[in-house]
RNA sequence: GGUCUGGUAGUUUAGUUGGUUAGAAUGCUGCCCUGUCACGGCGGAGGUCGUGGGUUCGAGUCCCAUCCAGACCGCCA
């Protein structure tokens, strides 16, 4: 035994006990004549004392932060303590010192609040997961983990595994590939998701199928996004979307409610159309309100080109800000034409305490026209009205984008609020302009409303799907749907995104064989697992704080320096 | 594939219109200190200014190329 306790759990009511304890040395504090050690682990931190008449006083000033001790000795009430450390009200007055290990000086500090920078704390992640505002994190996706669990037991769900090594169907995003030795010249795949396993698996009757697991996407990342990623991927038999909703909402609750004291709500609902239209994205945060406005036929007919020759214009009303300075405006009108944006312009209406309007396109628009596109977009005196026009896609993007920016400047994404929301109504297929055919919005398993079954042939861009996201404070945290389960509903739909009956056969033949064999109706949802923990224990869309070796912008892990060459024998052995 | 931002002691950074010896904090280190807990005080060491070219009497600073890191767009069924 290495220790009686942890540097976290010692309090009053042990003084005078004799305990053991280990861990790395947080810092010395050597006031000459006292020497004060923090002793640190995973539980906290404990102070150790040494004076000088201590024949340990000597070796105590050698230590260096990051030592690893063990020491024996007398726990004691402080003269004088520290109310900020849970242990703070005592000490160990040491008698037995011994270095289980030296440690070089770290490269940075071991602190909260390091001096750290990100591409340093990679390097020696094992140095950043010392910290605790890292490793509470990491025991926090702990907890959330254990919640999943215990939800989706008390579901009735069996966890089964599925394997890694699978074909490849690059039918979405690029698959990462392994050469298979015994196969010369053939590669396996590493899922991007379960998906067709889990189907099979209700095909195989497990009804109720869940599973906490990795998948890989070779595609670039983002601070949200990870070439390796875990999801909590789940499927049920004989459910209709409905069922698929109550089972999920409640898992999201329960996990909120466990890890964080929180109770969410009832979700609400939103078809994809409306989010569209009223937040110009597929996710929106509802936050706050700002709706986008569509002020076309109020600001029509008064020779501004701008907006005359527009598909669409769209408006949102930043609450208080009609005072903006020029300078302000300016440098928002330079926000929306960066290139990420792709905005021509950005038009503004400032509503005066006085009952004045005043824009920056006074030239075609009376006072009276400026009051009544303020009345059509309920803005009151003070506020601040931003238009931008063009082609209707890109406009209700580019003011979802400003929309979302102003929630940021005006504080009105407040980190302890979650507004969770079902988005429903999917389109089964977008058109996709590069290779002049239509792709599965979700994926090619999703089944579509029975009401479309007429415009599948007639108008397939038209048919909605039986999908749906949560999403919760503009971040998609899953995403499901019903799935297909005929043989002859599957074919029509591979024909759809343009695949041959070969190649269909070839690259799904099995699942289309399984469909044959009594497939029952089912249908499932996958969580972005490092998104779902990120959002509920900080309500960050920052993934890398979760995952206890991430990797970087290019998909580096920095501490391995990986991806690297191979030994020539094995490149030969592959046949590469 | 693209846009933008950054790279200066171990670390985090300042560095003005190009001009003498590149400054600070922190860390490290030596001495002093009996109640510290971001201990304090006095001293010390520590820099190829990412790399390579160019402009100039003179470049951390300007120009070009390149590498690395980060954010975003495209991409992510």
């Amino acid at each position: 035994m290495y220790r009686t306790h942890t540097c976290g759990e010692l309090r009053k009511e042990n003084s005078g006990k004799t305990v053991t304890l280990a861990g790395w040395v947080q810092g010395v504090r050597d006031l000459g004549n006292l020497i004060f050690i923090d002793l640190r682990d995973r539980y906290g931190l404990t102070q150790l004392f040494f004076d000088k008449s201590s024949p340990l006083a000597e070796s105590a000033k050698q230590l260096g932060r990051e030592y690893v001790i063990q020491v024996t000795g007398i726990i004691r009430e402080r003269s004088s303590k520290n109310a900020q450390l849970e242990t703070g009200d005592i000490e160990m007055l040491v008698e037995q010192l011994t270095v289980l290990n030296e440690s070089k000086t770290p490269p940075f500090t071991i602190e909260d609040v390091t001096d750290g920078g990100d591409d340093l704390r990679m390097k020696y992640r094992y140095l950043d997961l010392r910290r605790a505002v890292v490793n509470k994190n990491l025991l926090h996706r702990h907890r959330v983990a254990q919640a999943v669990r215990e939800y989706m037991d008390g579901q009735g769900f069996a966890d089964v595994e599925t394997p890694f090594l699978i074909k490849s169907t690059p039918e979405g995003a690029r698959d990462f590939v392994v050469p298979s030795r015994l196969n010369l010249g053939s590669f396996y795949a590493l899922p991007q998701s379960p998906q067709t396993f889990k189907q099979l698996l209700m095909v195989a009757g497990f009804d109720r199928y869940y599973q906490i697991t990795r998948c890989f996407r070779d595609e670039d990342l983002r601070a949200d996004r990870q070439p390796e990623f875990t999801q909590i991927d789940c499927e049920m038999a004989f459910v209709e979307q409905e069922d698929v909703l109550q089972m999920f909402e409640g898992m999201v609750k329960h996990v909120f409610k466990k890890v964080r004291g929180i109770e969410l709500e009832d979700f609400p609902r939103m078809s994809y159309a409306d989010c569209l239209k009223y937040y110009g994205n597929d996710k929106p945060d509802l936050r706050f309100g700002m709706k986008l406005i569509d002020v076309k036929d109020v600001v029509s007919g008064k020779n501004f080109k701008v907006f005359d020759d527009a598909e669409a214009v769209n408006a949102i009303v930043a609450e208080g800000c009609s005072e903006y300075t020029r300078k302000q405006t300016d440098e928002l009108t330079e926000w929306v034409k960066r290139p990420q944006i792709g905005a021509g312009g950005l038009i503004f209406i400032k509503c005066g305490f006085d009952g004045s309007y005043k824009s920056s396109v006074d030239k075609f628009y009376s006072a009276d026209d400026l009051k009544k596109i303020a009345e059509h977009c309920n803005a009151k005196a003070g506020d601040l009205i931003l238009i931008l026009s063009g082609v209707l896609a890109k406009t209700r993007k580019a003011t979802g984008e400003l929309r979302l920016e102003m929630g940021v400047r005006l504080g009105l994404r407040k980190v302890e609020d979650y507004k969770p929301l079902w988005v429903l109504d999917f389109p089964l297929l977008e058109w996709d302009e590069d290779d002049k055919r239509f792709n599965a919005m979700h994926h090619p398993f999703t089944s579509w409303k029975k009401e479309d079954n007429e415009l599948i042939n007639t108008n397939p861009g038209a048919v909605r799907a039986n999908a749906y996201d949560v999403v919760i404070n503009g971040v998609e945290l899953s995403s499901g749907s019903i799935r297909i389960h005929s043989r002859a509903q599957q074919e029509k739909m591979f024909s759809l995104l343009g695949l041959t009956d070969e190649e269909a056969q070839y690259k799904f033949g099995f699942i289309l064989n399984a469909f044959e064999y009594g497939a029952p109706p089912h249908g499932g949802i996958a969580f972005g697992f490092d998104r779902f923990c990120s959002i509920v224990i900080s309500n960050l869309d920052y993934i890398r704080d979760f995952i206890a070796f991430p990797k970087n912008n290019s998909g580096r892990d920095m501490m391995l320096d990986a991806p690297s060459d191979i030994d020539a024998r094995l490149k030969k052995e592959l046949g590469l």
